[in-house]
DNA sequence: TATTGTTATACTCTATAACTATA
DNA sequence: TATAGTTATAGAGTATAACAATA
């Protein structure tokens, strides 16, 4: 029930930082599905939405390297985002293997109205920081970050 | 491609802030997930472990309460978990509809280890960080927190 | 009657492997 | 030969509903 060596203080902080940290990815999370759901959508469909908004029609093959998951999973995913008439699929113009995904009308909505609420829902998160503290915030999470992307870039060599 | 309104420096703040925090979200649970493919364990697998380790024999039943998921779920974690060696399924002293899980020795390895994997994390995580600056960041984290979990309480009365 | 955990069923996300059509 | 997308199959997580045993 309790470690058995003695974590220092600053080990103490970092684990409340680490657990606070998991606990607002969680809250956001479940804000943003909750979004979500209100429009029938989830999380992995909503991701197409979103990509295909910012970076316009691509192909399956494309959206599978954005997405980092397989071709085969872009088909289930695209299958039912053409199914409730958010995109539809295209022939692509020059190579005939290939499957254009554009948004429809419809998507093209879904799409503004996701980001709108991401607008919506960074000002409300950081309502209560003042432009210095967003800044100092800011600063931290890009060291962090840059650490992560440091750790990760050693271990994922194996992608 | 581009909003139609005119967003403020600040909100343009705002929302590099949220899409660094999405990336943190992404890059600590892909780090967390490493760890534990390691060990044959999935996400929703170690939470179980992770709660019993903390909180000691518990239920099904509170379990499904600890989790936020249906007791029907929980029965294919312990399952799994049962299967592979890292808990058992005990009869309650005292009330014979119910059933305790307890880690056997190598759940409870295998929940220290957990535990060990997670402090080093918290050090690695924050090791660019001085003193100072950590606190000045947990504050921060807090203040969005009270913010999140006043919105969601209002939200979340459908539970 | 209410509660605990199960069986039955279904949906979503994800993956690998084999295959077709095209390059 | 290599690439784009599909079908076939499978496993994991999640959910609801109906049910048995017990409280």
């Amino acid at each position: 029930m309790k470690s058995l060596h003695n974590p220092s203080p600053s080990d103490l902080a970092r684990g409340g930082a680490l657990e606070r940290l998991f606990e607002l990815a969680v809250l956001l999370a479940d804000s943003m599905d909750q979004g979500l759901v209100e429009r029938g959508l989830t999380r992995a469909r909503a991701e197409v939405l979103w990509r295909l908004g910012r970076l316009g029609p691509m192909t399956q093959r494309a959206l599978s390297e954005e997405l980092r998951c397989t071709p085969r999973n872009v088909t289930g995913l695209v299958d039912a985002l053409e199914r409730i008439g958010l995109v539809e699929r295209r022939p692509h113009p020059t190579d005939r293997r290939a499957t254009l995904v554009i948004l429809t009308d419809n998507g093209v909505a879904a799409s503004r109205g996701m980001q709108a609420e991401y607008e919506h829902a960074a000002r409300d998160v950081f309502a209560d920081l003042g432009a210095d503290e967003l800044e100092e915030f800011v600063a931290a999470i890009d060291r962090i970050l840059g650490r992560l992307r440091g750790v990760a870039s050693m271990t994922d060599r194996a992608s």
